[in-house]
RNA sequence: CGGGGCGUAGCGCAGUUUGGCUAGCGCGCCUGCCUUGGGAGCAGGAGGUCGGAGGUUCAAAUCCUCUCGCCCCGACCA
């Protein structure tokens, strides 16, 4: 391609509307412009790069057995309402009312679909198992897009399915797809750690999330550097916390703390470090209240809450409530004297000695200690992971930091063939439902999250599986013959040698210019034909990522960079 | 959805507090000259319903009311 043939509208400035490295480059390299809030168009380069995610995550999804499928957009609300997932989505589903007054919404996923599919045109084990995928852009109303293509309203997304007669056959699928999902992103060339995530309340084997590690993340990695655990917020679990020595209690005191509510207030008023604080947060789950202990410097992990509860989801109390329970204004409940069932996080349950409301406003208690001063129904792991906290398996110093999610394998059992009645035969004649896994990628992300990772102070840094050029070719100065033949030769030359894709530039413009562009949208491979061509007929090659130059005879450019192209392909 | 901010040329911004002549600057764009190894220089030029509607005023980018859009923080995120 001829620069001055495609649009490639690079920008100097950095935009307004963009906040982190990714989203500007993206529009600063002319790969995105925005449309609206959440909508962006990919202009020639961001959609050539595009189709390099989709072409090598079609090839992997079909090299590990899935089949493709093409579904629609638009999805009639049954659909969801069978599956009882019209709630779940609620205001992040887009929907309109057709002419004949009917609602449809714009898929936000397919699960529904493709088990309506496989429902209808599935009906024996002999068909099974099946995985089938599909690439397609799906529409949530995100309460709030931001990052540029990191969180939108539209997104492209990979999703497959696997339908199996058992759940051994299960586990099959999703190591295939496993699998596939490495050799994906390791063929992007990107850095990217897989953690354990919480698989819902379907229980049984847990999901695995696909992350790439960058400050930007909207999640939270928790791994352990030394043995290798690794799991996402929700998920991670902590080594228990050791007793203290339980020899000396201090006799309970009641402290006048008038207006301190919040453990902020309290610590900094009684001058007593937040883990020194327990604090009391009243739950009600199955109608019935329950109060949730916590040391003051950790936070509720309400997944691993409504698990400890059982199914029923557990939501805070009202204002109301607690202080009808308490007896006191929010922000002094205690479990001194609290008649409801007390379930203390493992932290708690070594402390001793410690600060808590005391169940009348304005006050709290010192040397508070459980057994003598009130009692534990249950002792559970209820909190997240925070910083100095322990590996569950070898007790090293857990790392917290943040990801990029960029794909997601899960193991979702019946949920859905039970809910939409997809079912078959089995061998000796039995209705049973199919036992399914869904598996996401987004593509987009790995667009942006691989920016994020691979860049410099003059742009992106593509990897040459992700290029949308391998090679850039710039003749300095497109007013001297000379130099245009022989970049118009080698233009030819590599372009028709199948498998290397190249960009000519032959816009009229000063060297700077054309250098800045080059390394802006991040090419690969450099070819110029400049002051060492009109002097001794050399041609120079510079590689983007490491800025290496070498110095080639016209003739031997071909050679050279197929070896490059080998050599950048490995790595 | 709560809090904050912004909307002036394709992009980045000044001007708004304290209303006043023809609305400015940098980049980009067009023409010409010059230049050709890291976003050159000179000269000339095009491009604006100042987000929109209504109001106050002799006079509105500037003040008031309403409205639309965008960004940031938070909540939310199968």
């Amino acid at each position: 391609m001829k620069w001055s043939q495609t649009l490639i509208p690079t920008l100097k400035e950095s935009p307004s509307e963009a906040e982190i490295d990714s989203h500007k480059l993206m529009i600063r390299a002319g790969l995105i412009r925005r449309i609206t809030a959440g909508a962006y168009a990919y202009l020639p380069l961001g959609t050539l790069v595009l189709n390099k995610v989709i072409n090598i995550v079609r090839e992997e999804m079909n090299k590990a057995g899935a089949i493709e499928v093409f579904l629609p957009a638009l999805q009639p609300l049954n659909l969801l309402e069978e599956s009882g997932r019209l709630n779940v989505f609620g205001d992040d589903l887009i929907t309109f009312v057709d002419r004949h007054g009917k609602t449809t919404a714009l898929c936000p996923t397919h699960e529904e679909m493709i088990t309506d599919i496989v429902r209808n045109e599935v009906n024996s084990y002999r068909q099974l198992p099946m995985t089938l995928y599909q690439i397609q852009t799906k529409f949530r109303d995100e309460t709030r897009p931001r990052f540029g293509v990191l969180r939108s309203k539209e997104f492209i997304m990979k999703d497959a399915y696997s339908f199996d007669v058992d759940y051994e056959g299960l586990n099959k699928s999703y190591k295939l797809m496993y699998d596939a999902y490495c050799r994906i992103f390791d063929r992007c060339g990107l850095d990217y750690i897989v953690v354990e995530a919480d698989s819902g309340a379907m229980g049984g084997d847990v999901s695995h999330e696909f992350m790439v590690p960058s400050g930007v993340g909207e999640d939270i990695l928790i791994r352990c550097l030394k043995c290798g655990y690794s799991a996402n917020r929700e998920r991670a679990e902590v080594a228990p916390i050791p007793g203290e020595n339980r020899s000396s209690l201090n006799p309970l005191k009641e402290v006048h703390t008038p207006a301190k509510r919040t453990i902020q207030e309290v610590s900094a008023f009684l001058k007593v470090s937040p883990d020194r604080m327990v604090k009391t947060m009243i739950y009600i789950s199955n109608g019935q209240p329950v109060a949730v202990l916590l040391r003051g410097d950790h936070e509720v992990n309400e997944t691993k809450l409504t698990k400890v509860l059982g199914l029923e989801n557990a939501v805070l109390a009202d204002q109301n409530t607690i202080e009808h329970i308490t007896g006191a204004h929010v922000g002094f409940a205690g479990p001194v004297g609290l008649n409801i069932k007390i379930i203390a996080d493992q932290a708690v349950s070594v402390l001793q000695n410690f600060v808590t409301g005391a169940n009348k406003s304005d006050m709290h208690l010192l040397n508070v200690n459980h057994e003598r001063d009130f009692k534990i129904d249950r002792i559970a792991n209820v909190r997240y992971v925070t910083k100095g906290d322990k590996c569950p398996k070898c007790n090293n110093v857990l790392d917290v930091s943040q990801g990029i999610e960029i794909g997601h394998v899960f193991k979702l059992g019946t949920k859905y063939s039970d809910a939409l009645r997809a079912k078959f035969l089995d061998n000796s004649g039995v209705e049973k439902s199919a036992i399914m896994g869904c598996y996401g990628i987004g593509v987009n992300r790995i667009i942006a999250s691989f920016i994020e990772r691979s860049h410099d102070e003059n742009g992106i840094i593509w990897s040459l599986s992700l290029a949308p050029y391998h090679v850039i070719v710039i003749p300095v100065n497109v007013n001297d013959p000379d130099s245009m033949n022989a970049a118009n030769n080698i233009y030819d030359e590599l372009k028709n040698d199948a498998g290397i894709e190249v960009l000519l530039d032959d816009r009229d413009q000063r060297p700077g210019v054309k250098f800045k562009d080059a390394d802006l949208i991040g090419i690969p491979i450099k070819i110029i034909i400049g002051k060492k061509f009109t002097e001794n007929k050399e041609i120079e090659i510079k590689l983007r990522k490491t800025g290496e130059t070498f110095l080639v005879k016209p003739e031997d450019v071909k050679s050279k960079v197929k070896s490059f192209i080998d050599t950048l392909s490995k790595a």
